[in-house]
DNA sequence: TGATTTTTTGATATACATATCCTTATTATA
DNA sequence: TATAATAAGGATATGTATATCAAAAAATCA
């Protein structure tokens, strides 16, 4: 399979988690999410001022500068992360293999079965929320150090 | 959602299910597939270059030249195709989101979600046979035929 | 054999995503 | 006010998928 949404969107995400994961340290500079995630930094340095634009972040400049979430995480989704980066998806949804004619009424061999599974991932993946996402993060992270260094 | 494989593999699909359908006309012109799938005619023909060489298909050129499949309809999957086109997926198989350290032991928070869809979407997308594919799509043409030439 | 039809091949073009570089604007603080 | 730190912005480069063009090779048929 080759990929559910673009490597810029990718970025995206993992630069809103990193958000989400140390919002109360308030300002994060650009270079730290670049140089943790190892994202090229002018690269992230453009995909942050479309979200930021789009209000998912908020950014300011010069000292104390830096970027935090624009609003609560909870009411972040990645399927928003998503549509901003990437675009939303064509009006005619493809059905998986580009088949023939395709809809509800004339489906094509795979129709049913691919919806079922955009709805899915939609609900199980698109529409988590980062406040989720980062705890479950965080949670890891705690686990993964006291296996790694244990008392 | 962005797309599960490439334009090309795409592309590749749609050739390879036009062949199973037609397959009892004997050789089938790679302009035909080109026009009536309305894919760019020097394109396709590399694509099928590429299945010719892995026998998925076989080609012959001049007069009564043209393309067919390389074997029965029922032993190629839509899966095969996407392996010879667009690669085989990368081995440390991502984790959806490209987030943090996943894998099992240690998962991402969306780990067995992603795990249990991918799963299904193998099974009931990607290992799909042409000759089902095929039949399917037959029978919605005939289907929509009657209902558009009503006797 | 020569003309025609068809795939194959190599070279090149186009478009778009990804990445880098350099400069500018803004803000805090010494 | 001068300096340093920081994001924003414009210009350009690189890479890769997609697409086109012009011949060449192979097969058939008259």
């Amino acid at each position: 399979m080759n990929h559910m949404f673009s490597e810029s969107a990718k970025y995206a995400i993992q630069a809103m988690i990193y958000l989400a994961e140390n919002q109360k340290d308030g300002m994060i500079l650009v270079n730290q999410i670049s140089e943790d995630y190892d994202i090229p930094k002018f690269y992230l340095s453009k995909l942050i001022q479309t979200l930021s634009k789009n209000n998912l972040l908020k950014s300011s400049r010069g000292r104390r500068g830096g970027v935090k979430l624009g609003k609560p995480a909870k009411d972040i989704k990645i399927i928003d992360i998503v549509h901003i980066i990437d675009g939303l998806p064509p009006e005619n949804e493809m059905c998986l293999f580009g088949l023939d004619i395709c809809s509800d009424s004339v489906p094509c061999p795979v129709h049913d079965v691919w919806k079922k599974m955009k709805v899915e991932i939609n609900e199980k993946l698109m529409h988590q929320n980062l406040e989720f996402l980062a705890k479950e993060i965080n949670r890891k992270h705690i686990k993964l150090n006291s296996l790694l260094n244990p008392k």
